[in-house]
DNA sequence: GCGCGTTACTAACGCGCGTTACTTATACTT
DNA sequence: AAGTATAAGTAACGCGCGTTAGTAACGCGC
């Protein structure tokens, strides 16, 4: 069996048929009279060369791909440390094979975004985008509104009209802060999970801060400090607040990841949680329930998210128009044992 | 700007040209003999049409499609709580940016494995293949090796002739349990990162069991179990550890996500680590270091790995042979503070 | 017998590009 | 002056497939 590609020519030839009546029987096309026998000469031919039709030559003809792409607006080496991506990952990926699509991952640097945004759209290896973690600067995204090409954003932006499937981050931020109030604590600092040109990160400190000033609490600006995804930069801001003198009795890590940097600050400090210090996170990561102590979070659907922007997607390239330019997934205050009463 | 492809022949009326002209000045093909000026009118001419090659089109007219695919044989449900992961990913797509290729994610489901590879392969909407964690029974490994498609392993397999790209798995675990040995523990439990029939996961035991029979130590069957990666089972393994009866004083993890879930297991038994239970992981996720108390595991080197896994296949796809089938990296065991002397 | 619809099929074009083989104009030898 | 080499450029084919337009055969009614 060498790498004799057998075409659908050979198919044909076998068969002792036209390519063309190859084509029409295996994409089993509609308006077509093919008798039963015929096409089931064709299926055998087909079986005994072990034919694949050429997934390019089939897109080229088709003018579509099968393929999506997964677009992150992260340098690589961040994309390392993102506890949160396997899960959008798997999500997609359960979707994207049970339509027979493919998945291709992309990522964007800063430096070029405007452009690259126009190859991957123009280039055409794939239908439609599902873009992660917009920010707001990101000028390419005019474009891509432009341009004709299907894209689903998982995360909101303000500004834009392309679709998008988010949680409310604000909201969901207002909750897991108001859960620290309502436990009697006052002081309440925030490290939010990267800084604010990522918009996700922003609304969490909005609703953080929402929280405060609605329950007559007025937002300490020194309690709060920016991480960048990672747990070291968790930890680094936890160092902060400790070095800053600040007091605090609970604070609001907008993302587990970090979170579990800055608790690990917290016990070099010989601090415990959640007896001298209070600990809510956000994401529900898979370890956060088995950190010590198991942390209270609020859990983000990562997986119906994922799986709701790809069918989203999916549908925009079938031509469907969706209702609704937003789909917003609800999330859940997970509580463990990070969190004590004052 | 309508959705009006601007194609080659596009560039070519405007800039007064053939197609092969600007075919030839773009893709920079040497034996041409075209002068700067024509160049110059090419370029122009693409630039302010905006032209981007079809990338499509370019793949079927010169057979190869410019991206690689990372194919997992893992359900979509396994890959969400995959911590390590990203690294992986990270890595590949570095290198693979680099390159100027893209990246493809397959996921292959247990039931039809022989044939997946093949319609991978055929289909050829890759050039090569990453195969992530294979497993000893997987028959489509050996159609693979039949085809021409070049691949790389990822995770060893005894019995294959495709290049392979890991870490010494039996070398390293024997390294973390001579350091629990040398700390002076005797009675060691091994909970396994998956069953058997991965490759990894039986070195890594195959490992703990030689390291204590070379120091006269008899392995005792009652003391292992098998996880499947996610914390879950780990916390399930050492709760079935421990209601066995067996006593022990350190156990071997070969998996830090698993060792997560082991160690939450240990904390509801009021077990202190490392004071009651010693615990040495496997893969240095970034969380280890952050987790409490920070854990003393094998460090994989995950990015390491993955990019010289992703060069090696770029060789193959130009054609090179590289000098030996095998590429082992070293793994390195980091001392933290899950470990104490006995 | 003629017209008309239906069934069963195929030739041929186009998708957008890379590439080979061929043509013409120019320069350089002998 | 004739012959040859090189420069500059192009027409045309092929990659493997989907698809349209068109053909041939075959009934069926009147």
């Amino acid at each position: 069996m060498k790498d004799k590609r057998t075409t659908s020519q050979d198919v044909a030839n076998l068969a002792g048929v036209s390519r063309t009546t190859v084509s029409l029987v295996l994409n089993d096309v509609k308006g077509a009279s093919i008798p039963v026998e015929t096409r089931q000469k064709v299926y055998d031919a087909a079986k005994t060369l072990g034919y694949v039709p050429n997934a390019t030559a089939q897109a080229l003809a088709t003018q579509r791909s099968k393929a999506i792409g997964l677009v992150m607006t992260r340098s690589p080496h961040h994309i390392s440390s993102d506890t949160f991506l396997p899960q959008i990952l798997g999500g997609l990926l359960e979707v994207v094979k049970q339509h027979k699509f493919r998945l291709l991952i992309e990522t964007i640097s800063d430096e070029h975004q405007d452009q690259v945004y126009l190859e991957l759209a123009r280039a055409k290896h794939i239908d439609g985008m599902i873009l992660l973690t917009p920010r707001f600067g990101d000028k390419g995204i005019r474009k891509l509104e432009e341009m004709a090409i299907p894209t689903v954003l998982m995360g909101n932006l303000s500004d834009t009209n392309l679709y998008t499937v988010d949680v409310d981050n604000h909201l969901a931020a207002e909750k897991a802060t108001q859960y620290l109030i309502e436990l009697g604590h006052k002081k309440i600092a925030c490290i939010a999970n990267a800084d604010s040109a990522y918009s996700a990160a922003q609304d969490r400190v909005t609703g953080y801060q929402d929280a405060l000033l609605s329950n007559g609490l007025s937002p300490n600006e020194n309690l709060i400090r920016y991480a960048d995804f990672e747990p070291k930069s968790g930890y680094k801001a936890m160092r902060s607040l400790l070095e800053s003198g600040e007091k605090f009795s609970a604070v609001f890590v907008a993302s587990d990841n970090v979170a579990m940097g800055a608790k690990s600050a917290l016990r070099e400090s010989n601090l415990r949680i959640p007896d001298d210090v209070s600990i809510v996170g956000f994401d529900d990561i898979p370890l956060s329930q088995y950190s010590d102590p198991p942390l209270t979070t609020v859990r983000i659907p990562a997986h119906d998210l994922a799986t709701k922007a790809c069918l989203l997607l999916l549908d925009l390239l079938q031509g469907k128009i969706p209702e609704k330019r937003e789909l917003i997934l609800d999330t859940e205050l997970i509580i463990r044992q990070s969190c004590q009463k004052l």
